[in-house]
DNA sequence: ACTACATCAAGAAATAGTATTGATCCAGAT
DNA sequence: ATCTGGATCAATACTATTTCTTGATGTAGT
């Protein structure tokens, strides 16, 4: 009994989180305690390397998460930040079992709850409200993906800028400059000037 | 051939340190060499963690390791530090593959070479010359391990400072105070008033 | 030749990590 | 009871690392 209590408490978050969408039973409260496990990952540190399989479906709880493909020329090309109550992972490489091409690592030091395939699956035969939980998840990220897709293709750098600063302000103050001009694909010089430029049309 | 060559080159400095126990043929240099990954070890990142199965049994070339354990209260007690040329291992999570209590990270950017439980074996079994070295190297460990308890059982703060400085003297002006006041068991602060003393008495 | 960027180098500014010091407290040995 | 060998807390100082900005120069596409 304390130890479940316990379990609980740790995956507070996570079962808040999927309260607001599903009401859940007691006994699907208790399969998620059990089954997610709390890890912390270290600023810099690994979550998945380039060439390994993505074997757990992490959930945030705090901290913050980069997703990101070096290219031939060794450039960083972010693909996702997630913060608390986001969820990262190479879902490509989770569901085929197939190396995974990209790297995830912590921009700061990070705690999440993390499932793993195995159980993941164990979780959708006992209580079939997972499946549905997780299209909805994933279909909030698919939506997400394809608006910034739609950006990227269609704007220019300062458009990209500004569309990133409306969506995500909470993230503008959060992360270093460098991070965001990876993510929208410039220098971080080049993004220095825009900024400059905005702060000195704005008055 | 070039492969190899690559491999004996990445393999060197374990090479050297082998080599400086018992001549190795050929064969031998050519299984070390593709049996030990190198693997770069950022500051602060895990090498392993509580809770965690330890499976590599990692040789330093470059950079440092502390091996610790969390106590209930959160306290940090520091097991060991290791640099170049020194093994970093919990042996016992290695060879039980239990979950290990305690936890490995990187006080600098590390360079490792490690070998998994599985390839181990397959070098004890292709060659017993390894079981020869292994033994040597892990008699070593234990005689400094076990100088280390006895210090601790038996000396005050301040006479452990001084046996820490004669016998890690490179360690000394290498790491952080506040690491070495958690090898020694004491407070940064305590720390700091017995080197202030420690300066003043020598003049 | 103008726009929208990149590259490189250097310095400034901000932040995080480390060390020191003083004040106060406490437990066990004398 | 008080002295010694420590701990804890808070403040300050110092150092190192990371991040940001700026200038100079270059380049590909319109």
């Amino acid at each position: 009994m304390d130890k479940e209590k316990l379990l609980q408490a740790q995956a507070a978050p996570l079962l808040d989180y999927f309260q607001k969408m599903i009401p859940l039973d007691k006994a699907e409260k208790q399969w998620v305690a059990d089954l997610f496990k709390p890890r912390l990952y270290r600023k810099r540190q690994y979550v998945l390397q380039e060439g390994d399989v993505c074997h757990q479906f992490n959930f945030i709880v705090r901290g913050c998460l980069r997703m990101y493909k070096v290219d031939e020329k060794g450039s960083i090309h972010i693909i996702q930040f997630a913060t608390e109550n986001w969820w990262m992972i190479d879902l490509g490489s989770f569901h085929s079992r197939q190396p995974s091409a990209l790297n995830i690592d912590a921009l700061e030091d990070t705690m999440v709850l993390q499932i793993s395939y195995d159980n993941l699956i164990a979780l959708y035969t006992q209580s079939p409200k997972f499946d549905r939980i997780f299209r909805v998840l994933i279909e909030n990220s698919f939506v997400s993906l394809q608006k910034r897709l739609l950006q990227n293709i269609s704007s220019t750098a300062e458009d990209r800028y500004l569309a990133f600063m409306e969506t995500y302000p909470h993230l503008a103050n959060r992360l270093p400059q460098t991070q965001i001009a990876a993510f929208l694909g410039i220098t971080p010089e080049f993004l220095s000037r825009l900024r400059n430029k905005q702060a000195n049309t704005k008055t």
